[in-house]
DNA sequence: ATTTTTGCAAATATTTTGCAGTGCC
DNA sequence: GGCACTGCAAAATATTTGCAAAAAT
């Protein structure tokens, strides 16, 4: 683990938002003018294989992959459809979902992702034509 | 709505397994063998703004998007890891988890997702190392 | 005749890779 | 010196776009 490993897992920690591999490198590049996009990809990718990290795909017309320092399944995500922010949260009901799915279907399943996409609370005050009466 | 569009829309109508675009266009140019990629990726856009198919991207180290001839939250998603089949499921919890969320958080709601990984029935028995007895 | 759609090639966007150079033990 | 890590440029992959020709209205 090299400094500039360490900076772009630290940063990534330290950020709430999922940022995608060209987000975090323009973050980590105020510490560390010399690095590399590649090698934040690299890392990432590295991180990733280490289980330290993860790597999802929101459908919001991103094409760009976002990460995360969590592991895949530890908790959900809603993404707003306004200012994009991601909010974490955790339902309650995953276990149930995953035994309805196991019996009805036969399948194991090893993951589960809830995500949910709307308006957040902020974003709904500034569009008051989406109220919801 | 022409020919074109038709044949692209009804192919993937009846293919249920929620093809990348890629993978319609080597089935539509059977049928039209002067169709171009271009205009299935073009039909494709057109649809998913007419709101008649909806584009998704599932966490399977895929980076093409996968097309699906129903709206976005019509159907939950299980992705087999193995075989890659996506098989289609409606859970039953979606209104508590939403109204959970909104309550908790004060945002709103538009679509939830929800997508499992594993291993379906079939590979499963193709892959006895990972029985779970 | 005008408008819409398509084929093609070229552009764009995102991520990965080869390789040579750097720096660490 | 040997080895892992990085910068850079170039490749690979996925998708979009401009434009002229073709098709549809």
């Amino acid at each position: 683990m090299t400094a500039q490993r360490r900076l772009i897992l630290e940063t990534l920690e330290n950020t709430s938002s999922h940022p995608t591999a060209e987000e975090l490198f323009e973050v980590v590049r105020k510490f560390d003018t010399k690095i590399h996009l590649s090698t934040v990809y690299r890392t990432l990718r590295w991180l990733e294989q280490e289980g330290l990290v993860s790597a999802r795909r929101f459908d919001e017309g991103q094409r760009q992959e976002r990460f995360d320092p969590a592991l895949p399944s530890e908790h959900d995500h809603f993404v707003c459809k306004s200012c994009q922010r991601v909010i974490e949260f955790n339902d309650s009901q995953k276990q149930t979902i995953r035994d309805q799915f196991e019996i009805e279907t036969g399948a194991t399943v090893e993951t589960i992702s809830i995500e949910l996409y709307g308006l957040c609370a902020d974003c709904q005050l500034e569009n008051p034509d989406s109220a919801v009466c």
